[in-house]
DNA sequence: GTGTCGTAGTTCGTACTCCGAACTATCCGT
DNA sequence: ACGGATAGTTCGGAGTACGAACTACGACAC
C-alpha cells in the first residue's frame, strides 16, 4: 500500500509526469541533433505530409511561428515545401528521404525511452493507465502528434 | 466498450498526454502574463526557496540557463536573489510577495484547468490514474515542480 | 599560510522558439 | 470585376537554452 505521504491527486499527477515525459523526449530529441520542436515535427509528417495551416493546428502554434520552424527544419535537409498543385497560395510539408529515415530512428528510440518510465507498473496496470489516458486524450480531441505505432500505414 | 481503433499504447499515451498538459499549462500561464518557464519557477518556489544550484537540479536547466530565468523574473518583480548566509558564493531565490500572490493564482487556476481535463473518467478511474501515474513519478525521481497541494504547509 | 582544487553563479555568443501585426497573393461568392 | 476570406511570409521583439570561459570563494593539504 502506498503511505500517505506519498499519495498525490490527478492533477500534480498529470503535471509532473508531463514534465517527466517532456525532459525525456527532448533530451532523445537531442541526441539526434534535433530541438524538440523539430522532433514533434518530423513525428507528425511520419504518416503523411499537411498543409501549413493543418500543421498550426496540429502542433497549436501560430503561423508565423511554424514558417520559422519548417525554414529550420528545411535547411537541415529533413523536410521539403512542396506546391499544392490545387490552390498556388497553398504548400504541403513532406519529409524529405532523410528526414523519413531519421524521424524513424527518432521516434523509435524515443519510445523505447518512454516505454521504460512505467517500468514498475504490471502489464495489466500499463494497460489500465494507457487506456484511462487514451480516453483523456480522445475526450480532449488531442491531435496526433506521436503516433501509435509507426509506419504502420498501408 | 473501446473500439480496436481507438486502442492506443502507454507510450502514445503518455507523450500526447504529455503534449495537452502543455499546451494547458502554457495557456494558464500566459493569461497570468507568465511564460511557462516562469510559472514553473514560482510553483517550484512556492513551498520553499532555493538556491540556483538546486534550482538547476529541479528544473533540469544548465545553471547558465538559469541565470537568464531568474533575471527576468526578477525583473518582473516576482522573485528575489537573496544572499546565503552561509556561503558568500551563494544565493537563494525566493519569491517576492507579488510573486507568492501571483504563483498561488497561477497554481489554483492552473489546477482548475488540468482538472477538467480527465473530467470523462469517474472518480475511481481518476485515483486510479493518480495511484499509477503517482508510481511512475516516484519511480522516475520526477522533482516537485508542481507540488501536490497549495500553500499547504504551516 | 599558501597552494590547489572544487563549487556557486555569472557572462558571453549563438541558435532556436514564439508571438502579433502587417503584408502579398490567391480564392470565392455575388 | 469587386470585395471579403484564406494561405503563407516577413519583421521586430522578448524569451529560452546551451557550452565555454570567467570570477570569487570555500576547503583541504602541506
Amino acid at each position: 500500500m502506498t503511505k500517505a505521504e506519498d499519495a498525490i491527486g490527478v492533477v500534480a499527477a498529470l503535471v509532473r509526469t508531463a514534465f517527466l515525459v517532456n525532459a525525456v523526449y527532448a533530451e532523445s530529441a537531442r541526441e539526434f541533433g534535433l530541438t524538440p520542436q523539430q522532433g514533434q515535427l518530423l513525428c507528425v509528417l511520419m504518416p503523411r505530409s499537411y498543409a501549413m495551416g493543418e500543421l498550426s493546428t496540429i502542433l497549436g502554434l501560430a503561423k508565423s511561428s511554424l514558417t520559422g520552424l519548417v525554414d529550420r527544419t528545411e535547411r537541415n535537409g529533413l523536410v521539403r515545401r512542396d506546391p499544392d498543385p490545387r490552390d498556388p497560395r497553398g504548400i504541403t510539408v513532406a519529409l524529405t528521404p532523410r528526414g523519413a529515415e531519421l524521424a524513424d530512428r527518432f521516434y523509435t528510440e524515443t519510445c523505447r525511452r518512454v516505454d521504460v518510465l512505467p517500468a514498475g507498473l504490471t502489464g495489466q496496470e500499463r494497460d489500465t493507465v494507457a487506456r484511462l489516458l487514451g480516453r483523456v486524450i480522445h475526450d480532449n480531441e488531442v491531435p496526433v502528434v506521436f503516433a501509435e505505432s509507426p509506419p504502420d500505414h498501408p
